[in-house]
RNA sequence: GGCGGCGUACCCAAGUGGUUAAGGGAGAGGUCUGCAAAACCUCGACUCAGCGGUUCGAAUCCGCUCGCCGCCUCCA
């Protein structure tokens, strides 16, 4: 079996060889911090998140770095316009999206790498750019790449030159040599923050960032680099010009690219004006729903944003969660099942196949049916198999981590207090109920029953007694 | 204008040349139950936007038409 991706650079699927068998280098373009993260970057984060997961379950020991753009025109404008420094902004937008990222069920990258504390590399880049004649100051302290010097500008996006020139719709700034040679150096203006350079005091420009962070930590070639398919043009072609321009290195074997979050056909982003915010979204959904969510498309598919969509995705989820309950409460053996073994095999195909989570989803839910047959059946070992397909699912996938009993409990008590209940207040009528059952006096047990169905509370009546849920 | 992608059941969505077109949500019937709920079983696209073509064989390849989206500007 072998790993295939589909590599944006060649614009087909192809097998993936790591640089160094065993091992995975891999780049993801984070955020800039300028506002709180919305849910197009939430599919960026668990995207990127299961893929990572899966690469280490699948048994490739993987260095996974995430940049932070700390400093740009978006975070100098709004810190000015809230009067605050833009050094306090992106640290205060930093921790809300480490908060997010925890909240998505996310691990942390091993190295997450701020633009701001790598000025000194980033100088070293345009040096060495220089001295390949591939960049050019002009007066006033800006530095530019020349794309013309560069014979494989466009090779990544699949355009060229002449084409990009024809539909521009940028200003042309009569300082470039080409309309689109771009930014490695802007000079400060009056006010804003600067570091020292050979040109002047000034900062750095966007694209530059991550080839300078991201060869520092993972080496002139390394295995993947991702992001959202938004970064392909420019952001992604600019950093290979810079990074093969100075290097005259491959740079990046694999580039992996994600499809968009849309909101009623569109895409969602902030300048448009449609984007919900993480931390406000879970206000309202279970975290692992949205995730769930997010996985059922395929990551190269739009996926449309709705709290409908979430909500079904949370329902499954929950459903899956009950059966591992049952299973735990019926007391079945717990099997692991590693990637190289035979229950595993669907899921390590599906997640082969460019990470189809979809289909990996899929099989959860296949082996899911499988165990509540078995459990229906008293047949505990298979019960125990399927339940171990589930879990193994849920590793390579990032779901159904946490424990099904604390899970649910906790599903179902936010669930009672936004009915305005209290487990106890649940707890009371249902002892009240089992009274009037006992006196099979079944008119008000029924009433009772109706009445917390009608605040979004289920009863359901076992041979253990009567429990409780969220509808 | 250039480049790229999408259109599969009521909704979401896998599958991209060959056994009965995954899975989830919703719905209908059944088993179970005091009645329910949950779980399970059954049903649900003779069909994959439309029309042509290639092929022994296509949702899957090619062409055209219609509809939708993205990139070409900061953007996940």
């Amino acid at each position: 079996m072998a790993l295939v991706l589909y590599n944006t650079r060649s614009r087909r699927e192809e097998v993936f060889e790591p640089l160094t068998p065993g091992k995975i280098s891999i780049y993801v373009c984070g955020i800039t911090v300028y506002d709180r993260c919305h849910v197009g970057h939430a599919r960026s984060l668990v995207f990127f998140d299961t893929l990572v997961r899966y690469l280490r379950w699948r048994g490739y020991q993987v260095e996974f770095v995430r940049n932070i753009t700390d400093i740009d025109d978006k975070i100098i404008n709004r810190a000015r316009e809230r009067g605050e420094s833009w050094k306090d902004l992106a640290d205060r937008f930093i921790a809300e999206m480490h908060r997010d990222v925890a909240a998505l069920g996310c691990v942390q990258p091993d190295i997450e790498p701020r633009a701001t504390e790598h000025i000194g590399e980033m100088i070293e880049l345009i040096a060495e750019l220089e001295r390949h004649g591939l960049a050019y100051a002009v007066g006033d302290g800006d530095v530019y790449f020349a794309v013309t010097g560069f014979a494989r500008y466009g090779a990544l996006s699949g355009r060229n030159l002449e084409e990009m020139q024809a539909g521009a719709r940028v200003d042309v700034d009569e300082r470039k040599r080409s309309p689109m040679d771009f930014a490695l150096w802007k000079a400060a203006k009056p006010g804003e923050p600067w570091w020292p350079s050979p040109w002047g005091n000034g900062r750095p420009g966007w694209h530059l960032e991550c080839s300078a962070m991201s060869m520092k930590y993972l080496g002139r070639v390394f295995d993947i680099h991702g992001g959202g398919e938004d970064l392909i043009f420019p952001h992604h072609e600019n950093e290979l010009a810079q990074s093969c321009g100075a290097y005259d290195t491959d740079f990046v074997r694999y580039w992996i690219h994600h499809a968009f979050v849309r909101i009623d056909q569109e895409k969602m982003s902030k300048s448009l004006g449609n984007a919900f915010a993480i931390e406000d979204v879970l206000k309202e959904v279970e975290a692992e729903g949205l995730r769930l969510h997010l996985l059922s498309v395929h990551y190269r598919s739009p996926l449309d944003f709705s709290a409908a969509g979430i909500a079904e995705s949370t329902k499954a989820l929950v459903r899956a969660y009950e059966t591992l309950a049952r299973a735990d409460e019926a007391g079945v053996p717990r099997h692991e099942y590693g990637f190289d073994s035979p229950q595993a095999a669907p899921l390590v195909e599906a997640m082969d196949a460019d990470f189809n989570t979809t289909r990996g989803v899929g099989i959860l839910f296949e082996a899911a049916r499988d165990a509540n047959r078995a459990l229906d059946a008293g047949d505990l070992a298979r019960g125990a198999e399927a339940v171990g397909v589930m879990r193994a699912a849920g590793l390579g996938l990032g779901l159904l981590m946490r424990s099904p009993a604390e899970f649910l409990a906790g599903y179902n008590a936010r669930g009672a207090s936004q009915a305005g209940l209290a487990a106890a207040d649940i707890e009371r009528l249902i002892g009240e109920r089992r009274e009037a059952r006992a006196a099979k006096n079944f008119k008000r047990a029924d009433e009772l029953r109706a009445e917390l169905l009608a605040q979004g509370i289920v009863l359901e009546d076992g041979p253990g007694g009567t429990s409780w849920r969220r509808a």
